[in-house]
DNA sequence: GCGACCAATTTTGCATTCATTTTTTATCTT
DNA sequence: AAGATAAAAAATGAATGCAAAATTGGTCGC
């Protein structure tokens, strides 16, 4: 039976064309919406860490055959979100501490490389779009709405890669940022409450620095930023897997 | 005819183990193989910018079937050294001007985070030997060699990264260098005598920062350097371009 | 003689098939 | 009954087959 001669008995809908997650979009292949679909699935952290992702029933589930998913699988291999075992499949890649430091440091470095050249040449009107994500993200941190402001900062490390006018960056900035997304929403990653306050005082010297254009002062606030930022997430990974082996060998 | 049952005709021997370009060395499956031959095939520049790739051929060549060499193609696609256009095959990747100098940009980043990693972390013996390598550097330098220099001061900036101590950020680079080394390959590349004793003053200074594990200011000097060495790089590829160009409107 | 149109060939994308390895299950031994 | 062993089942890696799209070659019209 050919996928094309008949209908796919199995399987959601496969057209869509969603803004995503940001890295690299290749539409109207089926290997290449299956890689949107497979990558944003296994981002959001739809399959726990380690565990096998079986062709077979992903086959099933997509309504494909092996084919074009196995292809998908290569690439998201290569980009470090699975990993892939000779002959014995495929199974969502266990970051381990270490690798999450590296990886934070990684996104330290792109960041402090996207605030320097921002600041060559950001326009007056992103700097004042980015103000305005400031004063909204300050609201958020006086209500102790911490999802609102954790969203507004997100959107504003994302303004000044956008301001970096470096595509390149971006897409290597969203290839990371998407793995430790994953970390984030499957260990509900949150930022430390005592953290706040100092990162909000951090976020007032990245804005100052960028109105000022001080390439080389931004690039140092913004790796000391994520440096910070990368010691509370390890901190708070490293109880949360305790939490999660403590309840594994309690149950 | 199944490759495994029988010997195949066509086709260079599969195994190889060489240590190669730096990126991710995955061995022991078939399209791994492939992955890692078609990377060097392509970085060494032996295809020409915006050749068509066609699979019929290369799979000839390779001794294998048209799937695992669809797979490596993906992966090679990902990373950014080939295109893939719908229903029209795989073409090397034409690097516009503006591409080279996104990628020169993060190179200039990831080695600036290098730098600012490897102050943390570097030895007195890994100083010492970039010591040694500055040197004999130097003298290649002196005598004009520069073939020697340019090898010599490769070996530096990768002793950088490895003292970084951070594999993703290794990787990272690799890939991002793979993609300048192709132009570099084909486009016969060479620094600008000029810009020569301006780079080993440079180099001079990254040393120094290096040894007082200065941090910040190593990952300005090594910025800067990037950003000239891109400047000079972006000038002699327009060069080589238009007398590509005249030649093939002259003959 | 030059360009538009159409059939033949090639190439691509995906499904299917086959051989091999791994995992599971059932049986046997101690 | 617990562990080891072997057969069965499932999953993986890669080749082949088939339909759709693109490229090529040739013919016709102007």
């Amino acid at each position: 039976m050919q996928m094309k001669s008949t209908i796919p008995e199995a399987g959601a809908p496969i057209a869509q064309t969603a803004p995503g997650n940001g890295t690299d979009r290749q539409e109207a292949s089926l290997h290449g919406e299956i890689l949107l679909r497979l990558r944003d699935y296994v981002v959001e952290g739809n399959i726990p860490e380690g565990a096998r992702v079986p062709e077979r029933k992903l086959c099933e589930m997509l309504g494909i055959s092996r084919t074009p998913l196995r292809e998908a699988l290569k690439v998201l291999a290569a980009e470090g979100l699975i990993e892939l075992l000779p002959n014995r499949g495929a199974r969502i890649r266990q970051l381990s501490q270490r690798d999450l430091e590296e990886l934070f440091d990684v996104m330290a470095g792109l960041e402090s490389l996207a605030g320097r050249l921002a600041c060559e040449a950001i326009t007056d009107e992103e700097i004042a779009e980015i103000e305005r994500l400031h004063y909204k993200m300050y609201g958020h941190y006086l209500h102790r709405d911490m999802h609102g402001y954790f969203q507004i900062n997100q959107r504003i490390h994302e303004s000044i890669v956008a301001a970096a006018r470096n595509e390149t960056l971006r897409a290597a900035y969203a290839n990371f940022a998407g793995r430790i997304r994953r970390i984030r929403y499957s260990a509900n990653f949150a930022r430390k409450r005592q953290r706040w306050a100092e990162a909000m005082r951090e976020h007032e010297a990245i804005l100052d620095a960028l109105r000022r254009r001080a390439g080389s002062e931004l690039s140092d606030i913004l790796f000391e930023h994520l440096r910070n930022k990368r010691t509370a997430a390890i901190e708070h990974l490293a109880e949360a897997r305790e939490a999660t082996a403590a309840m594994a060998a309690g149950g």
